[in-house]
DNA sequence: TTTATTTCTTCACTTAAGTGAACGAGTTAA
DNA sequence: TTAACTCGTTCACTTAAGTGAAGAAATAAA
């Protein structure tokens, strides 16, 4: 498991043995069973995740009503928006399957810069990344139906359509759970 | 002119005039005429952009239509993300009115950051807090209706709603000219 | 196993967005 | 000044999403 932790980093930077260590020392490695949640509405957290293993949401909940706005998976991290604006939180984060992560706070990741400050380096360029990804994500969605989401997402992580219940991937792609079935019913039609 | 932008900084570093001084000697700024086109569909870019005046939006050509996905005003910062990933770019780039921009690009701001070490600091900060910016933007957008964006629009950005035209706002809340105008018509009359 | 509970689908009906066309107001170009 | 164009609005019609209810299927709990 600490393997994929390790693969991953060196697409970034090259790690030396010892400096494995050091993270491995940390403790940094949970096992969460599905369902769990992790951050709550109104929650004070310093918390990033990394999903080595399973799959994670986050959500809000608007009128009683909740509403996911991303999956996380393999390999994906998760820093909360209320974690950069040390605010309150206003989103949910929870377990879709049981997962193994990884869970780090601002306090720890201090340390780590000092005792490797590669993994500065490594952090910057990561959050690049994402933030070009996020971008692209969001345009995608911005300039697309619900269908053509849903055919999107068939495409890009046709994983999620069979690992999230139908309700979540509904609200993910902005609709409701009927609005979603409609949809695949039409699709079918469509097909044949 | 200039002023703005070693307030700006000011937020996230303290500066001393010879590293304004540095930054004054790159000759960064540019004065730009409403409607020039800073970047198409196929073009390669190494182009960041910071907006001191004025405003340029982002849009796509999908199926010969604009689909507008951002505009960005005084003291908004945008790197397109073919410039992350060093692909051609699939999205546009042009001024909605009359602007003055910086403009920097990548090899320049190695050039910046040997010379003036904190810069990267304040890169590091400034991307962090639009990651956040971008997540929190995209989750009120998936959470909401179109009248709710609109609504949320006139909240949080009302001057938008003056100085851009119409038909580029529609596409901006994801629907059409005819839709945004009916959706205004629907709420002055729920009003009276 | 049986009982709850959650999840997904279907239906009828309402509401809002998409489409294509038409019109007037304002702007630009000839 | 006239003609062409862009822009915003309105209209009638189509299509798809929202809503509330009901039932089947799968999952979890007793």
């Amino acid at each position: 498991m600490q393997n994929l932790l390790f693969n991953f980093i060196s697409k970034y930077i090259t790690i030396a043995e010892e400096e494995k260590n050091v993270l491995v020392s940390l403790n940094l490695f949970h096992s969460v069973k599905k369902g769990t949640v992790l951050l709550k509405e109104g929650q004070h957290s310093k918390e990033s995740y990394f999903v080595l293993n399973g799959c994670i949401r986050t959500y809000y909940i608007l009128d009683g009503e909740e509403k996911t706005t991303a999956f996380y998976t393999e390999m994906d991290a998760l820093t909360p928006p209320c974690v950069i604006n040390q605010t309150p939180s206003e989103c949910y984060i929870s377990c879709v399957e049981d997962s193994i992560i990884l869970v780090s706070n601002e306090d720890m990741s201090e340390e780590v810069n000092s005792k490797f400050p590669k993994f500065d380096i490594m952090c910057r360029k990561f959050s690049e990344e994402l933030l070009a990804k996020q971008q692209i994500n969001f345009d995608e969605f911005k300039t697309s139906s619900p269908e053509q989401r849903y055919l999107n997402l068939l495409k890009n992580r046709p994983d999620l359509i069979q690992r999230v219940p139908q309700h979540q991937l509904a609200s993910f792609l902005g609709i409701k759970p009927q609005s979603l079935s409609r949809l695949r019913a039409r699709m079918l039609k469509k097909e044949s």
